[in-house]
RNA sequence: GGGGUCGUAGCUCAAUGGGAGAGCACCGCGUUUGCAACGCGGGGGUUGUCGGUUCGAGUCCGAUCGACUCCA
């Protein structure tokens, strides 16, 4: 919508609404009654429990929503869209915790907008940090794992002025909140801190609004101090607190954590930066971020004393009614009733309400921005959100099937409208996408306890003293993810307890073993807290030699503009223009050298400063890297002579535009259900992950190859042009990726198709021959400089996601060669096998897996080995059989020779070569063919003895040992051996010492019986 | 990023460093045809992979790959 459109939605709104409300708190306001109003009304009726009487609004959470937009709107803002609540380019921050996340580069001088005030509701969640414990989310009235933060924001424009008006208006006269409710706190100062007290947000209260003035009182640094980190942009803020108290008595109770009295609003005034020796220096331009919890505005608003008593959550919790089957929510809290066993039950289900709604939101909404449910990072934060809210089900809704699933569709359609992404995300097939990821955490969660129960059903038996030892239920925490709250909850239902005291000390000693552990890594520090300039690199895409004036160098986090470059430190030093390429959009950071020029042209270049890396900043280009030698110093001030590492560079560019053919060739195998999740291009090669549901077929991987093969040998000319993003979107071919946000202007990037055409005609089915993608990489001229491709690996990273790697140039040849030399040799091998030679086919394996060959040869050559292999298995098979029958009539011999002493037939000798195996067959075949027996048979091969001894029954009864007579004779062949009584086995290394270890074992045996 | 557990037959899992097994499933034969029936026989394994220790490794050690899981 246009900012006009938004001033004058803003407008009317005003004029509807009542400034003087009569009603305390939450007046029902005049004027007619509008069918959302009407709506609104039905849901507080359906959804608000009992029959109970109490004032409501007839403000629905979308009108409320609405209004804040429109207001600032009509202050001449830019209403921009939440930003995802997964982070994509912010590795530093597991979820989008605050509505500045957004703008975090703007307010550290790296980052710009085309606007300088802004509002927004950014989709939040915080979840397991020092903010939130999980535990706390449904037990309580205000916390979530998921919440909305509505936002306004001024980047060097309006200050606390307008800041404070304007929030005083929205509380006071767009929404009626009475004036004598409200409260402002400002910074009171901190000596110790040198921090001087905010009386200007004070005065300004003061002055500008008609609160009261003794409603405005001062605040400590805790409360009223705003900083993003250690260093970085901080300022004092202004908090807007609500009193809720029926007789407005709950003024001193401001900051006390008193539900009764809550803050609404945060507005923070960045004016400082702090540097790292801990000062704080005026910023020039100052900022206003502002912070609204929308869940609580919504309470307030509508008279609830909870959050989740709001229209925001009755729709949830209907769906969770219908979907389990259980008994309505009512909104009972722990401090209700307290005591009172009666109402356990309901409590425990109205936790479970607030739980499951909670997590659900925060699930569908993490997985809608791309987040998957994982074991570590986000995902496992996620995992165990899910983990929790199906716990929740199982214990006080008795669902042991999965049902969160079944929830996401009646959430979507309830906030769909304010977030269209949970429906168009995932190209419009989200809430299956988003289903489908739930249900099978939740079957896999399923097994997870299923196995649990099973090892509890352990534990209790080792039970001492009917308690559940610590370890065990460590045990089943630690490694088997079996809640530990389960297994006190199981111990009780069979009269047990739980060692909980032991337990957390084993908690605590994992948890330092973590932490103890933490490695230091040494590379550049990105954390850089002074505003930088900004470079121009345009020419990267022409060129990759090129001047540029050294402007200073950041260190430790801070910019340097003056004096020489230090040696011996990993600085970047930052240039008015350069020809590097900083990584951006998956494709590496250009390496090469910076070196001084001499004054006059070729007098002198010398060696200077060695570029390990590129890094973009916002805008600007950091050349990362170290002096090399002392002789030849830079000095801020002068023209540096800037060489990109051509080689290097060009085979990045290779592998770059072979990544864009391979999208594209993907999509024409694979069909248009493949969507980009990343990409990295670096010099040695090109992966690309994909959206796709299982393993690439031999045949689909050749023609992938194949068609990317052909683009190249037509040696196709590579476009490039900046175009509107509005009228390049909709050419038919072009790939986008996934939960990107892409500015006005875009660089499209067509290989082999006009750019001008294309946005003539975008429709044309035509275009969908050509890969053409939203790209600021640096790019080939034509594709023929690639020379060739070969796909060389292809494999799963996530579910549902696969990772394909490609190389280029001599490269590919070279792999296509290797791939031809390990097929000849494998025929080869095979040869072999079918003349019965011995072949070390572990080797040959051990080599494929590590060969860089076209994939799709190696799966061939894998299947072959594979054959190869079971046919090998089979030829040994049948030689084994072949030595055992030898074995076996070498033994049948020594049978009919063999003397018997009482029941014993002794048998003792030297059989053909032959395996363990065989050697206990033929044991057990003496064993039939006779009444009792005593055998000792020993073989040898490759000058290794084995030998091998075995009594029967009766033979044991007389006391003769298997084991004992191997520790007996096996000294004679240089080894040893035992084993059990009824089968022994030894060795040794001196075959020469056979036919004294069968004498030996002759006298032994004929000894033992007395012969 | 740091721990823990586990990789054995198609599946679920056994097996003190000493002879690779059970149940289910599969195939064949038989008995019985109301049944998630019964009996007998059979096939099926490089114990994830690579290396080490050992007379001998599924078992111990190291590496690696994978699955699960906890912590940050």
């Amino acid at each position: 919508m246009a900012k006009g459109c938004w001033s004058a939605w803003a407008r009317s709104s005003l004029r509807r609404l009542d400034p003087h409300p009569k009603e305390p708190i939450l007046p029902v306001r005049n004027g007619r009654p509008s069918p959302a109003r009407l709506r609104a009304v039905m849901v507080q009726r359906i959804g608000g429990g009992p029959t109970h009487k109490r004032t409501v609004s007839t403000m629905t959470f979308a009108q409320i929503r609405q209004q804040f937009l429109d207001f600032f709107a009509g202050k001449d803002h830019a209403i921009v869209d939440s930003s995802p609540v997964v982070p994509h380019d912010d590795p530093t921050l597991l979820f989008t915790n605050a509505g500045m996340n957004q703008f975090k580069d703007v307010f550290l001088g790296s980052g710009s907008r085309s606007y300088v005030r802004a509002a927004d509701t950014q989709k939040c969640i915080r979840a397991g940090g020092k903010h939130n414990d999980l535990d706390d989310v449904g037990k309580d009235t205000y916390h979530h794992t998921f919440f909305e933060m509505l936002g306004n924001w001024s980047f060097g424009d309006y200050f606390k002025e307008d800041a404070i008006k304007w929030a005083w208006q929205l509380l006071t006269e767009v929404w009626g909140i009475e004036k004598d409710r409200l409260y402002a706190t400002y910074f009171e100062g901190d000596p110790e801190n040198n921090l001087e007290p905010d009386l200007e947000a004070a005065d300004l209260w003061k002055k500008l609004t008609d609160i009261d003035p003794a409603h405005v009182i001062p605040g400590d640094k805790k409360d009223n101090f705003w900083e993003m980190g250690a260093t970085g942009p901080c300022g004092p803020c202004s908090e807007i607190h609500v009193d809720l108290t029926p007789d407005k008595s709950g003024g001193s109770r401001v900051n006390q954590d008193d539900p009764s009295v809550i803050e609404i609003w945060n507005l923070v005034f960045i004016q400082f930066n702090r540097v790292a020796d801990g000062t704080l220096h005026p910023l020039p331009a100052k900022h206003v971020d502002t912070g609204m919890g929308f869940e609580r505005i919504c309470a307030v608003l509508q008279a609830k004393k909870s959050n989740y008593d709001t229209d925001v959550f009755t729709p949830v919790f209907n769906a969770i009614q219908e979907r389990t089957g259980s008994a309505p929510y009512t909104g009972l809290l722990e401090s209700e009733v307290k005591g009172q066993a009666d109402k356990r039950d309901a409590l425990m289900r109205d936790v479970s309400y607030r739980v499951i709604a909670d997590h659900l939101r925060c699930l569908t909404f993490a997985l809608t921005d791309g987040a998957v449910p994982s074991n570590e990072g986000r995902g496992y934060v996620l995992r165990r959100i899910l983990r929790r809210a199906v716990r929740y089900g199982r214990q006080y809704f008795d669902m042991t099937e999965p049902f969160l699933c079944d929830l996401v569709a009646p959430l979507v359609e309830h906030m769909g409208d304010a977030f269209p992404e949970l429906r168009n995300a995932n190209q419009g097939r989200n809430i299956e996408h988003v289903v489908e990821l739930i249900r099978d955490e939740e079957v896999s969660f399923g097994r997870t306890l299923d196995r649990g129960i099973k090892l509890f059903d352990e534990a209790a038996e080792r039970a001492e003293n009917n308690r559940i030892r610590a370890e065990d239920a460590f045990m089943l925490h630690d490694t088997y993810g079996f809640p530990v709250d389960l297994t006190e909850l199981m111990a009780e239902e069979r009269g047990m307890s739980v060692d909980t005291v032991g337990y957390e000390r084993l908690m605590d000693e994992a948890r330092k073993r973590a932490q103890a552990a933490g490695g230091g890594d040494d590379e550049f520090n990105m954390n850089i807290i002074d505003a930088l300039p900004a470079t121009d690199d345009s020419a990267k895409y022409e060129t990759t030699m090129t001047t540029g004036q050294l402007l200073g160098y950041v260190c430790d986090g801070q910019f340097v503009d003056e004096g020489e470059v230090p040696l011996g430190e990993t600085v970047a030093l930052i240039t008015d223009e350069t020809c590097f390429y900083g990584e951006q959009g998956g494709q590496v950071g250009d390496r090469g050298d910076l070196e001084a020029t001499g004054e006059s042209p070729g007098a002198f270049d010398v060696p200077g400063f060695r570029v390990t890396d590129t890094k973009r900043f916002g805008e600007t280009v950091l050349h990362i890297g170290e002096m090399v030698s002392s002789e030849f110093p830079l000095t801020v001030g002068t023209t540096l002579k800037m060489n990109v590492d051509a080689d290097e560079r060009q085979q990045i560019v290779r592998n770059h535009t072979a990544t864009h053919l391979l999208n594209w060739a993907l999509r024409v195998v694979l069909g248009s259900g493949v969507d980009q999740r990343g990409s990295l291009v670096d010099t040695d090669k090109t992966r690309f992950d994909f959206t796709c549901r299982k393993a690439l077929e031999v045949d689909e991987l050749e023609r992938v190859g194949k068609l990317v093969e052909q683009k190249i040998s037509a040696a196709l000319v590579v476009q490039t042009k900046e175009v509107a993003e509005t009228d390049a979107r909709h050419i038919n071919t072009l790939r986008a990726v996934f939960g990107e946000k892409y500015p006005e202007r875009v660089r499209v990037v067509s290989i082999g198709a006009d750019i001008d055409q294309m946005l003539t005609t975008p429709d044309d089915e035509k275009w969908m021959e050509y890969s053409v993608e939203y790209c600021g990489g640096t790019h080939v001229q034509t594709t023929s400089e690639i020379e060739h491709f070969v796909l060389i690996g292809e494999e799963g990273v996530a579910k549902g996601i696969r990772r394909v790697v490609g190389i280029t140039g001599e490269h590919a040849a070279q792999a296509v060669r290797d791939g031809e030399a390990l097929a000849n040799e494998l025929a080869s091998l095979a040869k072999k096998v079918d003349s019965g030679e011995s072949v070390d086919l572990a080797s040959m394996q051990q080599r494929l897996t590590d060969s860089v060959i076209p994939i799709a040869v190696k799966h061939t050559l894998r299947q072959q080995l594979i054959e190869l292999q079971k046919k090998l298995k089979k030829s040994e098979k049948a030689s084994s059989a072949a030595s055992a029958d030898a074995v076996f009539a070498a033994v049948d011999d020594l049978v009919a020779s063999a003397q018997t002493i009482g029941d014993i037939t002794v048998v003792v000798g030297e059989v053909p070569t032959a395996n363990g195996d065989a050697l206990r067959t033929a044991i057990d075949r003496v064993r039939q063919k006779t009444k009792g027996s005593a055998v000792l048979l020993a073989t040898h091969e490759d000058g290794k003895v084995t030998l091998m001894a075995g009594m029967s029954k009766s033979a044991i009864a007389a006391g003769l040992k298997a084991g004992d007579l191997i520790r007996e004779i096996a000294p004679h062949v240089g080894g040893k051996g035992g084993g059990r009584p009824d089968m022994a086995q030894g060795g040794g290394g001196n075959p020469e010492g056979i036919a004294e270890a069968i004498s030996a074992a002759t006298d032994w045996l004929r000894g033992k019986l007395g012969a």
